[in-house]
RNA sequence: CGGGGCGUAGCGCAGCCCGGUUAGCGCGCCUGCUUUGGGAGCAGGAGGCCGAGAGUUCAAAUCUCUCCGCCCCGACCA
């Protein structure tokens, strides 16, 4: 490729809308241009970064027996309605209709659509198991896009369906889609992609895990003890929590007037926020009831983990929803509550403290000394607290600290809620109709690619691994009108191609510092410079856009030590891709 | 959806508070000459419905109202 007839303008100046340092080499390289808020248009560098993540998901997919196929974008209602998606999901799905007024919807995600594509197509259990995805796009309407592509509306996905006979058989494969995944973020060369547990949320399905990338810039936070290797999301990590145990005192009521928050109520008493129990109320569980989350009074309900045990979004409850059970908000505790209408969960923390402080149910009055097990025998007790950095590993061997980083890729075991709801099944050796078990696996290609711009950066530009970068070598030409210069640098594009090279040369007339600006704006890994000076020796220059090392070689064995070097790197990347 | 900020040339911004001929600056772009190793210099030029609409006024980029869009924080998130 000419730079000279590169579609796209690349520019000095950082747009004012981006934060991230990606964002805004992603629009000052002219790799892609917004077109409203969280839908973007790639041009040919972007492009080419994404056609070689794609082909890296293609041949990775494909190595775990998965089979192409492409399912559409716009879906009727009534294949979302069998899932019971159309009624469970938010906003994100787009819902709209056709011209006949028929009700249609943007494909999110793709499990009905694989559902209905896949259960004509299997009768027997000698056809199983086997794997589809395809490389196809999404449509989310987001509440909030942001930062360049790591977070679109409109984007990119790598989305597989794998479908067994057995747990067993599912688990299997899952390690083998695991392992792929660790393959393909290590050619695409963010070999550091962390593996984490994580929730699976409306997915469905018990076991999941997301493959981070630890920058700065992440969304989520993940929780890592390093002497262990522990790594989970925020939204699910455990940890120990110290203890304080002590003699259970008697049960004594105190007068707390106005003292309505942990911060007051432990200010009041002069006890520290840890001697207190915390109650937080949430409206409600699956069964309607009202849902008292008791934790200690240092810590916050973490509301992901809550939400398995209650099997419903907890949405905080009105003051008036929790006097209708006879609590006292600011006041509340779950003694002497009604356990017929309100849900009582305990957190461990509660459990394993004595003499806390707790609400008396009364206006302007807290117990002092609540000891569970003696003051509220039999309540429900479990894990329902947000780790903190500085609590010890579950493992117990260390303590934890927390990271940031972005989700580039989940597989999850979803179990048969599809395949069950919507009716898919096979017979089994025995003839007997039975329900296959999925997993899906799904990697985001955008924000891969903008996650590893992310990853690799200087001040002047990304800093491409050679096997996603847009081309793998620059070349420029300084001083075009200086004799042999022009020449000799169209020869050099020519032999490089035909080397099977993939070459952007600089052909511009433009100063040094413009083009070598340019250069690193685009991140190619290796840039040849034909120049003047160097070629009066036969020489021409070379430098690398990682390490910025940099020297000459004569110009007769460039097109062969280049190639050689890209060769290389290439290998060095995919063995360690391939030690997975 | 809540809070905050911003919409003036492809990009970055000034002007707005205090209304007044033709709306400025830097980068980029075009022409010419000079220049050529980290975003060159000089000269000449092109490019704007000042986000949209409605008001107030002799007069609106500037004041008022409504709407739209974008960014950030939060809520949300497969």
């Amino acid at each position: 490729m000419r730079l000279s007839q590169l579609v796209g303008s690349r520019y000095k100046e950082r747009p004012a809308e981006a934060t991230l340092d990606s964002h805004a080499f992603l629009l000052r390289g002219a790799y892609a241009r917004q077109v409203a808020n969280g839908i973007y248009s790639l041009l040919p560098p972007g492009l080419r970064v994404v056609r070689k993540i794609e082909r890296i998901l293609r041949e990775e997919m494909d190595r775990v027996g998965g089979q192409e196929v492409l399912m559409p974008v716009v879906m009727p209602r009534e294949l979302w309605e069998e899932s019971g998606r159309y009624q469970s999901v938010g906003n994100e799905l787009v819902r709209f209709s056709d011209r006949t007024g028929h009700d249609m919807v943007l494909g999110m995600t793709h499990e009905e659509a694989v559902v209905h594509l896949c259960r004509n197509e299997i009768s027997s259990h000698a056809q199983l198991p086997f794997m589809v995805y395809q490389l196809q796009t999404k449509f989310r309407d987001e509440p909030r896009s942001r930062g360049g592509l790591i977070r679109v509306r409109e984007f990119t996905m790598k989305d597989a369906y794998s479908f067994h006979a057995s747990q067993e058989d599912l688990e299997r494969y899952y390690m083998e889609c695991y392992k792929a995944y660790q393959r393909i973020f290590a050619r695409a060369g963010v070999p550091q992609v962390a593996v984490v547990e994580s929730d699976s949320g409306m997915m469905g399905g018990k076991v999941a895990h997301e493959f981070m990338l630890l920058v700065d810039a992440g969304e989520d936070t993940i929780v890592v003890c390093e002497e262990s290797g522990y790594l989970a999301n925020l939204e699910v990590a455990k940890g120990v929590v110290q203890a304080y145990p002590e003699e259970p005192k008697p049960l004594e009521k105190v007068h707390t007037p106005g003292c309505k928050t942990i911060e007051e109520v432990a200010g009041f008493l002069g006890v520290e926020a840890r001697r207190t129990a915390k109650a937080v109320f949430y409206d409600q569980d699956a069964e309607g009831k009202l849902v008292l989350a008791i934790v200690r009074g240092d810590r916050d309900v973490n509301e992901m983990k809550l939400a398995k045990v209650i099997k419903a979004e907890p949405v905080p409850a009105t003051d008036e929803r929790i006097r209708a059970v006879g609590a006292v908000p600011g006041f509340a505790s779950a003694m002497g509550l009604d356990r017929a209408r309100v849900r009582i969960i305990i957190d461990d923390t509660v459990a394993a403290s004595n003499n806390l402080v707790t609400g008396a149910n009364e206006a302007d009055y807290h117990y002092i000394y609540f000891n569970l097990s003696r003051d509220l025998p039999g309540v429900e007790t479990c894990d329902i607290i947000e780790v903190k950095e500085g609590d010890t590993s579950i493992d117990g061997k260390g303590s934890l600290i927390f990271k940031r980083g972005i989700e580039v890729g989940n597989i999850f075991q979803l179990g048969v809620k599809y395949t069950e709801s919507m009716g898919m099944a096979y017979n089994d050796e025995a003839g007997k109709a039975c329900t296959p078990i999925m997993g899906c696996y799904g990697i985001g290609v955008g924000r891969l690619m903008s996650s590893a711009m992310e990853a690799y950066r200087d001040q002047y530009g990304p800093i491409w691994p050679i096997t996603i970068a847009p081309w793998q070598v620059h070349l420029n030409a300084i001083k075009l009108a200086a004799p042999g210069v022009a020449d000799t640098a169209e020869q050099l594009y020519a032999g490089l191609q035909a080397a099977g090279l993939e070459v952007l040369y600089d052909d511009r007339d433009a100063r040094p510092g413009a083009q070598f600006a340019d250069a690193d704006l685009l991140g190619i890994p290796f840039r040849l410079v034909v120049s003047e000076r160097n070629l009066k020796e036969g020489q021409v220059e070379w430098k690398r856009r990682d390490t910025g090392e940099s020297g000459v070689m004569p110009l007769a064995e460039a097109v062969a030590t280049v190639k050689g070097w890209i060769e290389q790197a290439i290998a060095d990347i995919n063995a360690k891709a391939d030690a997975y």
